[in-house]
DNA sequence: CCGGTTTCCGTTACCATATAACGTGCGGCA
DNA sequence: TGCCGCACGTTATATGGTAACGGAAACCGG
């Protein structure tokens, strides 16, 4: 699947490039390493590899560089993990200030092979807005992560 | 508030005895901390309180409590802030193996004055549950927290 | 009441996640 | 040319969470 990385790093180039945003060395390096994971990859297993090519990467070489790609949309963050992943439609939603894009995804993660699903449905979307509205709460971004098994997994055992 | 307080543990109490569960001193303390607090609370927080009246608590002591009243349905872990709440609506669902109870929740999070609303919203579920059956996921929990400002807060500024 | 078993919790040590604070170099721009 | 702001290195530290072991107390079948 690495032409299917090599595409996706295009496509953020072509995104940063047109919102004015600087997509350097660094921070191309570690979307690659989260691309390349597949799955939802923790902070410090991001540092492990990255160090294979920069000796003195710290902490906060990688949560710098996960702030910008979190901004630009171009990855997510999964809060019952404490892992990122990339961002399974990254173009063509404007990136947000202040930390998270808003465009609205739910993450279904296998509690058996570990993968994370994106998807973008409306309707879960809506009935949280309308909730939202009934309480008089103003949303600014929202964290829908179901845990269970995948098609696969539940087939399997 | 400390009345409503005392309600809870009673509730907590009546609820443990009744499922054969324990709701030791310790385990009741904690409780009542995160009780009062009102408020998404720190483990370590928690355990700064817990000190005043216990001089030897360590981690491992709170974590043990909290584990506790998770799988007792009487508090929520709160993903995006690493924290933990009480359930607003502990009473009359029963207890879940394996961490975490199921019934179905939703907070809604203050970024300004840091309250976090309970609701339980069938339709959010359902359309959760929809989006889960389509993709064949087998749900086993979620995770629904919005981001935003409660109604006293957009109005204040 | 006894002895085995389980549960609870103290204690120590440690790992994992995340950020603060400060310095330096570089590129853009008046 | 001098200033400014951004990106990044570097060190230190805050915050969140567990593993592992042992002793004491509660429970239970006899």
């Amino acid at each position: 699947m690495a032409a299917a990385t090599e595409h996706a790093l295009e496509a953020a180039e072509a995104a940063c490039t047109l919102r004015g945003a600087r997509l350097t060395e660094l921070r191309r390096e570690v979307l690659r390493l989260v691309l390349e994971a597949g799955q939802p990859v923790g902070a410090y297993a991001l540092l492990d590899r990255l160090r294979a090519g920069r000796a003195g990467a710290a902490p906060p070489t990688v949560y710098r560089a996960l702030d910008f790609l979190l901004e630009q949309g171009l990855i997510h963050k999964v809060e019952r993990l404490n892992a990122f992943i990339a961002c399974a439609d990254a173009h063509d939603h404007a990136p947000h200030a202040g930390h998270g894009h808003a465009h609205p995804h739910q993450f279904f993660i296998c509690g058996r092979c570990g993968d994370a699903a994106e998807i973008a449905d409306a309707s879960i979307a809506a009935a949280i807005a309308e909730a939202a509205r009934r309480i008089g709460f103003r949303p600014r971004g929202a964290t829908v992560e179901v845990e269970g098994l995948c098609a696969a997994c539940a087939e399997a055992g």
